[in-house]
DNA sequence: CTCCCGATAT
DNA sequence: ATATCAGGAG
């Protein structure tokens, strides 16, 4: 399948290497806004992070958090309930049983409360460098439409477009595929008249 | 499979 | 009005 390389090779051109809409200064606050992302634009996660880590900067702060306030500093990420309790009790767990540090391992990182698949290869890629193909609404989407992967399962997925690609790539091929699935195929429209890929994709 | 849930584009 | 948004837990 050359059409996964050609597809990364593309996106890799329209993007450069690290991109990512979150904004974040270390390990920790990538984690908390890959947590408030969920059901939820980037936008909405970055205008609410910085007041978040002004109020609790450190990990021990915000396993101590109160939720009501924790719950108010996110609330307009929605879901805010859960995800004030995830980001506490990962936080404590963080503390726990990780020294206060986020793990470097995908086995870690999914122990932790409410960290799934998407989110720890998002850390493991973006915030240390490691290989991890992250799958999330857009990659899935995206993916599919260009013929690239079969059926609807995140972790089939994953494991499909791992396969097509050298390791090295995973990171910038799901960064670049959620910005393009974003800004070009976007849920509502495929966006074929002005797709760089239409020449490799199959639903075009 | 359902629930969590506000904000935005269409 | 409604579909969708960097998901994960029970």
């Amino acid at each position: 399948m050359e059409r996964a390389l050609e597809v990364e090779r593309r996106l890799a051109h329209r993007y450069s290497e690290a991109s990512l809409a979150l904004q974040f200064s270390s390990p920790l606050q990538l984690l908390v806004a890959v947590i408030l992302s969920a059901q939820c634009t980037d936008a909405r996660v970055n205008a609410v992070t910085p007041s978040l880590f002004a109020r609790f900067p450190r990990v021990t702060d915000l396993a101590r958090a109160p939720l009501d306030e924790l719950e108010e500093l996110v609330h307009s990420t929605g879901f805010y309930r859960n995800k004030a309790k995830t980001i506490r009790a990962c936080c404590a767990d963080l503390v726990a049983r990780f020294a206060g540090d986020v793990p470097r391992s995908l086995h870690d990182l999914v122990s932790l409360p409410g960290v799934g698949r998407k989110t720890a290869n998002m850390v493991l890629g973006n915030a240390y460098g490691i290989p991890g193909l992250a799958v999330d609404t857009h990659v899935k989407r995206v993916a599919g439409r260009l013929g690239l992967t079969e059926g609807d399962e995140a972790g089939d997925i994953e494991r499909q477009l791992c396969d097509l690609l050298p390791e090295n790539r995973w990171t910038a091929f799901s960064n670049g595929m959620i910005l393009f699935g974003r800004e070009v195929c976007t849920s509502r429209s495929p966006g074929c008249s002005t797709c760089p890929l239409v020449d490799v994709c199959v639903s075009a």
